[in-house]
DNA sequence: ATTTCGCCACAGTTTTTGTCTATGGCTCCA
DNA sequence: TGGAGCCATAGACAAAAACTGTGGCGAAAT
């Protein structure tokens, strides 16, 4: 049973895996060592459980005390947490988030982000701040941003990113094109083709990738119009500047048709990136949320086909 | 403070958050009334949060109340899992954890997997079940196998997959092979002397999924000799039965090497599978633990290059 | 309009639990 | 052999939590 568990003897025993002496650990919880030494005791009584090996040469944690020890401290730290937030909804301190995002991204997934946002946190405000990736990971660094949602690749060293979507990039085009009859295209006749981009300067790594990525099917890339939104994109593919590679969840403007490409595995990657400081206190709960939503709707989809592609063979 | 709060606490706090109704809370936790009354209400008064709005009407949650008792209720679940999992690990009494996994996964993995449990659950044993990935996945479903190390595709909306590993796909030839001079190939210039494969029997969605791929880069799939362990293949591979896709990270034998291949992006996948039972008490702790270690890898190296090739363009 | 019922809060009492001081036993080391 | 360090235990005291009983309040029923 849970009882018989308070969270004072969380910290009795995390105090006291970390110093591994009931003296020490007693002192460090503010209490004498006989109180700590007996609600130990008590509780290892009560639910049979030897955390502490008692030796000559001092104290042991045994394989069971490690396990509750990791409990303690998580459990300890995921309160503070809690409490931080609970406490901030309530007196309605929550500092508005701080959410950068790339107009590249999906719209929905805004959206999305900005209901479940609601749900857990009524009435916290969420400040968006559009900006091209580079401009929003310069903020998370400024600290004038608290998190973004943006276009992969971002450094996963640098910061901490959990992807969040993904879909397949599709060759976008007039829907009077020559290939628009076609189910789907080879990247290698419709290459030389796509001449419109997103402006290098918007996200240098992503366009690094785009290059290396053209390299690999081994067709140059022919860069012929840089734009800086996703409507200015459609809006050159209408007036035949060239084709573009699209999400393809963006919404299209008429006239516009879309065909998936074969021959490649080309996905558009969408996370949420923050910086390790931490600094808004809902960040830890979304975090946690988007771990689970994101493994739940990769549990509930069959393997997406662009994601997976890849196994099969050798790895039987 | 971490103190003023119980696991007892918790519950009444839970109770109230489901039923929405003191006395009932009370019955269900085995007390009086007013004392989970005034529990809730004392914890309210010294941690300055108002959990439950009264209402003429009844109770309502407040939102700080909705954080605290998802809060309770996700601690509770831990902590029962925690008691269990410590007492049986105490009482030596941790069946073997049946995990399956096929030869076709790299060595490495299973080895680190190993030495995880080793130092999370000393002494608690695995027992080592090989067999291909449809064997592993049939005997999950027969409960006669607790988890799995599989390559994927695993259907994800059967078996909970969680994944552990990814390299990339490079293909197999002999030294003296007259492409052993490129430092990589182009799929299309390779693709018709790749002729060995993994039986498909052993893998028939890896194998579907393979055969899709190659259909991808508008290449029939010409399988010639069908191998039943990675051993095999290499040894098929040194006879000159044909080139073979195998993981970069397959330890070869004399006389082989690999090349990376250029135009797509073909990874070999792993990943941990278990089934939704949770029979083995171990595994709610592995699962947590495979999700640290997946993200923190993902957090240390930069962006695999295998992995997110793909954003650019359009997600600005 | 009045009664009844369900629900929550409060007061007083008893029981349980936790903490403290003091002490004793044990080991290690000088 | 004596002191220092560490843990366990006992007994006194304090704090916390439980229980019973009661009262208030609104909603539904008579």
């Amino acid at each position: 049973m849970s009882d018989s568990l308070t969270f004072r003897l969380l910290r009795y025993i995390k105090a006291a895996a970390e110093t591994l002496n009931f003296t020490r650990a007693a002192e460090q919880v503010f209490v004498a060592q006989s109180s700590l030494s007996s609600q130990i005791g008590k509780f290892e009584d009560t639910v049979e459980l030897l955390l502490f090996a008692r030796l000559q040469n001092g104290l042991k944690l045994t394989s069971a005390g490690r396990i509750v020890a990791t409990f303690a401290e998580n459990t300890l730290k995921e309160w503070d947490q809690t409490l931080a937030m609970a406490l901030a909804v309530q007196r309605n301190e929550v500092p508005p988030l701080r959410l950068g995002f790339s107009s590249f991204i999906n719209a929905k997934l805004l959206e999305r982000f900005r209901e479940n946002y609601e749900g857990m946190f009524p009435g916290c405000a969420i400040q968006l701040w559009s900006g091209d990736p580079l401009l929003c990971l310069q903020r998370l660094d400024a600290r004038t941003l608290d998190c973004a949602i943006l276009p992969l690749p971002v450094d996963a060293t640098l910061y901490n990113v959990q992807q969040i979507a993904q879909s397949p990039l599709v060759v976008c085009m007039r829907s009077d094109d020559v290939l628009a009859d076609r189910a789907q295209l080879d990247i290698h006749e419709v290459a030389e083709r796509i001449t419109i981009f997103r402006d290098p300067e918007l996200h240098p790594s992503a366009h690094t990738r785009l290059v290396e990525m053209f390299r690999e099917v081994g067709i140059p890339i022919h860069l012929a119009c840089a734009a800086r939104t996703p409507s200015e994109i459609q809006w050159m593919v209408k007036e035949r500047y060239g084709l573009a590679l699209i999400d393809q969840l963006t919404p299209l403007d008429p006239g516009l048709i879309t065909r998936p490409i074969a021959g490649v595995n080309w996905t558009a990657d969408t996370a949420f990136v923050h910086s390790s400081h931490m600094d808004h206190v809902a960040i830890p709960f979304i975090e946690r949320f988007l771990q689970q939503t994101w493994s739940d709707s990769r549990r509930s989809k069959r393997p997406p086909k662009a994601r997976h592609p890849e196994q099969l063979e050798l790895l039987g």
